[in-house]
RNA sequence: GCGCGAGUGGCGGAAUGGCAGACGCGCCAGACUUAGGAUCUGGUCCUGAAAAGGGUAGGGGUUCAAGUCCCCUCUCGCGCACCA
């Protein structure tokens, strides 16, 4: 900490307010039918919303609530917090009941991994974070409402969490409808007779279901991972290794909703880049599904009675397919090779290792185990080598009876589309790569725009050598060779998508239990009455030697006396962020996880409005969504897929969970590097709040840039907005009172809080009324700052209320009412200076005019619900106007016109300007360009 | 490779197609002061004594007028990446 003088005393406004703000309850936002308290400052504001009826227009303003690290929170945190806290506060100055809540995302991985070393339970772990965390961000003087704090961890919380999964075990996704049902109207196709058919039927449909399937396990974290947490191979979470490998595990059909999670991006008001990170991972792509018989089979076993099934987003470019790509995972692939190579096959193709090229179930089970080996990092890297091995098996392309071999190659995927492809080399990159490496015929099939080349061409062109296709243009000859497909029983039209199921279940301890037991290999729903399910307490957080998750050490939980056995794996750490923003509506409800009239009033229950932050009318959901883009196909994938099931279900009325979504950007270390420890410029925000106050903190972390914006952090830059907060006290507080103070203050430190009262505001704030360029100056600033925080650009918002201020300070004499209307104005950037300079004008006026029936005392003890001044625009309007004048769109001078002035008028003003003669002397003046108001320009030439 | 976004002073950044550089940092000068790493005042895109000229990654275009719109190129950031 620097030796500088303390530019005013933040140190003891910012508790003194902050208390006020908690004992008060200022930031408690009601549901319908609360009883409110008259004399709550809301409910002064709102008169009409006494006992919770006839409640304002809401607006839900909502943060990513955190994962309370053991770090405690860094200067990211407090970017997009201070952001959603300007808008609360904005918002609520405008008259809207304003719901702004935090709370904790306390699942997850550290706290086990400390429980691990140490043999504390998670929990105290979490507690402790928590707590650091809560401190840190209520020295912020954030308005939430603390009402509403949730944990994720709580089982108050959890046990909804687990309802939820409940709900989606309970229910199926009714194709017909597109809609998630009841798995009560699920009916069962002819042939599903017994009891036991139906269940195994009914298990297979429902939305939660298990699966045996190859999943992401990670070895280092001892768990599996969903792909959206698998990056490059390597886990999400601390960079590990991933390796595919078959298990059964609970998966989530978010597949089934994938149309609509596209489709619904229309809906709503989200950055385009972030619309698009979810198009991508959802990955539609539209194209047909084509069977290819196998050759010299002549009675195919059960499985590919159709032969091999591809997907191809270009059928019409099936004349040229000249061989097929299988995944080497494909299940056919033992049924089709052949015992022995046919003759002349050449020896690259028999597979990259020779040892192993003696026939082909020899060299595939070698290639299968090469291609398994390497993990799906190396997979990748090793993408531009291209590597396979002949089947020895010959497909018959149906269009052209032709016989084209069969290859297994890990450039096909097992997990997309049918896990197999037709190779049109000619027309694909990765296929003409491959064919070039083994010799594979090229036909040319789609002729290129002239000027390109054809052979590679991948785009749009024109079909050649095509049979019944020759010389369409490819979105014809698509149309033409689907019909022929579907007429001639060969393929079909449809539609695949990128996006898996969710693999829902890990082998953790710190997450919630699912509420299932297994009884006699089949699972069952524990019945809503258990819930919560709560986890066992253990002494080992590991998981158990032979693999199985570390619940499974706690026996006697596992066992019930039944003989059933209690599912041991937990949910992933999204499980509770799927749904939180629903619970913060009624956090205390132990009968629902909210009621519907709190959803109803919160959430919103109308159409799809217009948005525009301006305006009264409700939008749906949450109205504003404040985060980082990290959790682009995470979190917020999810979340809208829980929504989706709970809106079909009909638990809340809205399609989509959030309406409108910004990104706050990374901020950046001093170094312009990313913040980390290792390089060693991180910021510690109890650093800078100690020196300079959370106001400068909050004013500073806005004051940097655009919110959206990656932008490097200056405690230079803290000083800049530091040293505003000082100019606008002093503009109140009178010098000589401020000395007395200090001396006071160091000689009796700990009365500081009282000594407050001492400061006097300066002799030249009086009240009395403002001239008409000082009115013109505070409704210049009311102008800016309300369209900036409409738009919320803060950066500009605050540059204009530091021009208001460098204007004020020359004024001889300040009008009282024009420096509390700046207050206001000021509140939602820098609540705490504002409320104290705002309680000494109160007081102060007070005390000119005792209290009375004309003038009610006290005055609001706060500016948190003070009306948002409108600007009034007759105020702005200009007598004199400046136009700056050009000459051939040069700058030549500057006019000072009467504002009504006509546009013949400013145009001989300008020609008979003194500056601008000399550029148009001896030349033709073509054209004058005048814009009212704007700009003169004079054409000339010669 | 594909997709998205962005390039403006020494720095963070402002500019509904209409005076480029608001506001802040830094820097320079001055005032007050025992002192200044406090505060206040003035200055600060570049060249030039001035007049004037040049200037928003580079090149071209549209326009009376372009940082802003269009085309091409380059650089950086982010996301996806054998997705058939």
């Amino acid at each position: 900490m620097s030796n500088t003088r303390r530019q005013y005393p933040f140190h003891l406004i910012e508790p003194k307010w902050q208390q006020v703000w908690r004992e008060q309850e200022t930031y408690r936002a009601w549901n319908p039918g609360d009883t409110i308290h008259a004399e709550h400052p809301f409910a002064r504001r709102h008169p009409q919303a006494l006992e919770g009826a006839n409640l304002p227009p809401k607006f839900y303003i909502l943060d990513m609530f955190p994962y309370p690290s053991g770090a405690g929170l860094h200067v990211g945190h407090p970017e997009g917090y201070t952001a959603t806290d300007i808008m609360a506060r904005y918002k609520r100055a405008r008259g809207f009941h304003v719901l702004h809540p935090m709370g904790w995302d306390a699942f997850g991985l550290p706290a086990e991994q400390y429980a691990i070393k140490t043999g504390q339970h998670p929990r105290q772990t979490t507690e402790a974070n928590i707590a650091t965390f809560k401190r840190q961000i209520q020295a912020l003087g954030f308005s939430y409402d603390w009402h509403r704090e949730i944990n994720t961890t709580d089982p108050r919380y959890y046990r909804w969490t687990q309802w939820i999964f409940l709900k989606m075990y309970n229910s199926w996704f009714n194709p017909v409808t597109n809609k998630a049902e009841p798995i009560k109207t699920l009916t069962y196709p002819a042939g599903i007779e017994t009891e036991e058919e139906k269940r195994a039927y009914r298990d297979e449909k429902r939305l939660a279901y298990v699966a045996e399937a190859p999943v992401n396990w990670c070895p280092e974290l001892g768990t599996v991972l969903a792909n959206e947490e698998v990056s490059e191979g390597k886990s999400e979470i601390g960079g590990f290794p991933v390796v595919r490998r078959p298990m059964r595990q609970w998966m989530l059909r978010i597949t089934a909703f994938a149309e609509r999670l596209i489709a619904d991006l229309d809906l709503i008001d989200w950055p385009l880049a972030l619309k698009e990170m979810q198009r991508n991972w959802i990955g539609r792509s539209e194209g047909a599904e084509v069977a290819f018989p196998i050759a010299d089979i002549p009675s195919p076993g059960v499985g590919f009675e159709r032969g091999i099934v591809v997907f191809t987003t270009r059928p019409d470019t099936l004349f040229g397919a000249t061989y097929m790509v299988l995944a080497p995972e494909h299940k056919l692939v033992d049924q089709i090779a052949t015992a022995e190579w046919p003759a002349q096959t050449p020896e690259s193709w028999k597979g990259p290792d020779p040892s192993a090229a003696g026939s082909p179930p020899s060299a595939i089970r070698a290639y299968r185990a090469y291609a398994a080996a390497k993990s799906d990092l190396e997979r990748t890297e090793m993408a531009k080598k291209k590597t396979g091995v002949f089947t020895g098996a010959y497909a018959i392309n149906p269009v052209n009876g032709e016989r084209i071999p069969i290859w297994i190659a890990d450039y096909v995927l097992a997990t997309y589309g049918t896990g197999a492809i037709m190779a049109v080399p000619a027309h694909d990159t990765r296929d003409l790569e491959f064919a070039r490496k083994f010799d594979l015929p090229v036909r040319l099939v789609v002729q290129a725009p002239a000027g390109q080349e054809s052979i590679g061409f991948v785009g749009d062109g024109t079909n050649v050598n095509s049979g019944l296709l020759d010389g369409l243009p490819t979105p014809e000859a698509k149309k033409k060779i689907n019909a022929w497909l579907e007429t001639n029983g060969r393929g079909c039209r449809t539609i695949n998508y990128k996006l898996r199921d969710w693999l829902f279940s890990r082998q953790r301890y710190w997450g919630e239990p699912f509420p299932i037991i297994w009884r006699n290999g089949h699972h069952e729903a524990l019945p809503e009455g258990e819930l919560p399910i709560e986890p066992p307490v253990l002494d080992d957080y590991k998981p158990t030697t032979s693999g199985e998750p570390p619940l499974a050490r706690a026996e006697s939980w596992v066992n019930l006396p039944d003989g059933s056995r209690r599912e041991t794996n937990t949910m992933p750490q999204w499980a509770g962020s799927c749904w939180y923003y629903l619970r913060y509506l009624d956090p205390d409800n132990d009968r629902a996880f909210c009621s519907p009239e709190a959803e109803r009033y919160w959430m919103g229950t109308g159409a799809i409005s217009d948005r525009k932050l301006e305006g009264s009318k409700p939008t749906p959901g949450v109205d504003l969504y404040v985060g980082g883009t990290e959790h682009a196909v995470l979190h917020l994938l999810y979340a809208r897929f829980w929504h989706k099931v709970l809106f079909d279900l009909g638990c809340v009325s809205t399609p989509e969970p959030f309406h409108r979504l910004v990104n706050q950007g990374l901020i950046l270390g001093e170094d312009g590097q990313k913040m980390s420890k290792s390089v060693g410029n991180v910021v510690n925000p109890d650093l800078i709040l100690a020196e300079y106050g959370a106001d400068a903190f909050r004013l500073y972390e806005m004051f940097m840039g655009p919110l959206e914006m990656v932008k490097p952090w200056s405690t230079k830059g803290v000083e800049g907005v530091y040293r505003f907060l000082g100019r606008v006290w002093r503009l109140f507080i009178d010098e000589k009172s401020e000395q007395d103070f200090e001396q006071s203050l160091t000689l009796e430190e700990p009365r500081g809080a009282e000594l407050l009262n001492r400061l006097e505001l300066r002799a030249d704030l009086q009240d009395i009324s403002p001239s008409p360029a000082q009115l013109k100056a505070l409704h210049r600033c009311i102008k800016k700052t309300t369209e900036d925080l409409d738009g919320m650009r803060f950066n500009t918002a605050i540059s204009a209320l530091m021009v208001f201020i460098n204007e004020a300070i020359t004024w001889p004499v300040k009008p009282m009412s024009i420096l509390q209307q700046f207050l206001v104005l000021l509140q939602p950037l820098a609540p705490h200076l504002a409320e104290e300079l705002n309680a000494k004008l109160a007081a102060a006026r007070a005390r000119k005019s005792p209290p009375g029936p004309r003038h009610p005392a006290p005055a609001e003890p706060t500016l948190a619900y003070a009306p948002w001044p409108d600007y009034d625009p007759a105020l702005l309007v200009e007598e004199v106007i400046e136009i700056p004048v050009q000459v051939n769109g040069r700058f030549r001078d500057r006019l000072e016109v009467p504002a009504d002035s006509t546009a013949e008028q400013i145009e001989a003003a300008a020609l008979a300007s003194e500056k601008v003669k000399p550029f148009i002397a001896g030349k033709t003046v073509k054209k004058v360009i005048v814009v009212p108001r704007k700009v003169v320009n004079i054409a000339v030439i010669g």
